[in-house]
DNA sequence: ATGGCTATGCGACAAATTGTCTCAGGTATA
DNA sequence: TATACCTGAGACAATTTGTCGCATAGCCAT
């Protein structure tokens, strides 16, 4: 648990970290504090919510993955408490699915771990159109189709891992195991 | 169900196909006119955007890669002529930036191909959050998903299996045993 | 509160699939 | 002919799945 800035009259900008994983939170903390921000952590949703209610960040860093929630439903909650925030969702356990969920509830960016610093600041200020988004060259692999297509699945069925094992026919303990593991880069 | 336009003369709902894989068009094209569409179809960027000026459509199907040019734009045009309509976009070189982006741009939802005709259904009703009617309409299992996948990236390369095998990022061995067995039922 | 139903996480062991290495052709091209 | 691809296939180890079982938790109706 960190302390909260409580005087949010700071010449830097309100940057709010959350994710279960305290070193990381660290490490990104100094790293983001060098670049100007003024930032808070928390690492359970809750926490992250009274947090932003006594006083709303104008940024936000939210891990997918928060121990047992989503980080998707914060997400959803910060965009409520104040539309203006710029969240940027990361997760080490990325798929199209999840991206197009955060997008669709307000996230400004979707990023994969790892990331450095410098990419989330890029995300941050990064509006639509003006990139030019490349094509990727190569199909994905059967290995990564895989994990989308499960990933889509079960987000379509409200994350119910029993249900999703059954659709996809496959045994729920198999697919227990996909899901603690991370999906292949490519 | 979707329901049928009421300023458009034609009792179904128009929907606009745009992608420069014909076989892939007629083939969708079918499917979705028994499901009560009223369809067309373009190839490139520009038929799609003098169809849409004439008459927009309630749907729209874009593919990202169109030749040389990103369905992205398409996108975005599409939605500037009508806000209303809703767009899926469909892609064999998925990557979650462009989802990102695409989402971004206005469209409903984004999915990796391969996909059948229902799924595409279920995207163009689905909204944020979740739980929506789950339509029976089981999609592929996994095997099924891969074995259609392995098809095209094999017929794209000329049914060259040592090349097919690296691009998929599997062992030569694994892919040859894999397509000696038999298409997968269901 | 109790039972019925379902979802979930996880250990253990057998069954099945893959990865790896190998060899033996086949075909094309310089 | 030498080189550099492709292909099918055998053998064996390494991994991954399928199948159990069991304990816990939430929900709902009795």
């Amino acid at each position: 648990m960190i302390e909260p800035s409580l005087t949010d009259n700071s010449e830097y900008p309100s940057l709010l970290i959350v994710d279960d994983d305290e070193v990381f939170c660290d490490v990104l903390s100094k790293a983001l504090t060098k670049r100007g921000f003024s930032i808070t952590c928390a690492h359970t949703i809750d926490d992250a919510l009274s947090l932003a209610e006594t006083s709303t960040p104008e940024y936000a860093i939210v891990d997918l993955k928060l121990s047992s929630e989503s980080g998707l439903v914060l997400v959803e909650r910060l965009r409520n408490l104040d539309p203006g925030t710029r969240i940027v969702m990361l997760t080490g356990y990325a798929s199209i699915a999840t991206a197009v969920e955060a997008i669709k509830l307000g996230a400004t960016h979707y990023l994969a771990k790892p990331v450095d610093a410098d990419e989330i600041m890029a995300a941050f200020e990064r509006t639509v159109g003006e990139a030019n988004i490349p094509i990727s060259a190569h199909p994905l692999s059967v290995g990564r189709l895989e994990w989308e297509y499960i990933q889509r699945i079960l987000t379509e069925n409200d994350n119910n891992i029993s249900v999703t094992a059954r659709i996809l026919n496959m045994h729920r303990r198999t697919l227990q195991r996909k899901l603690a593991k991370r999906p292949l880069r490519e």
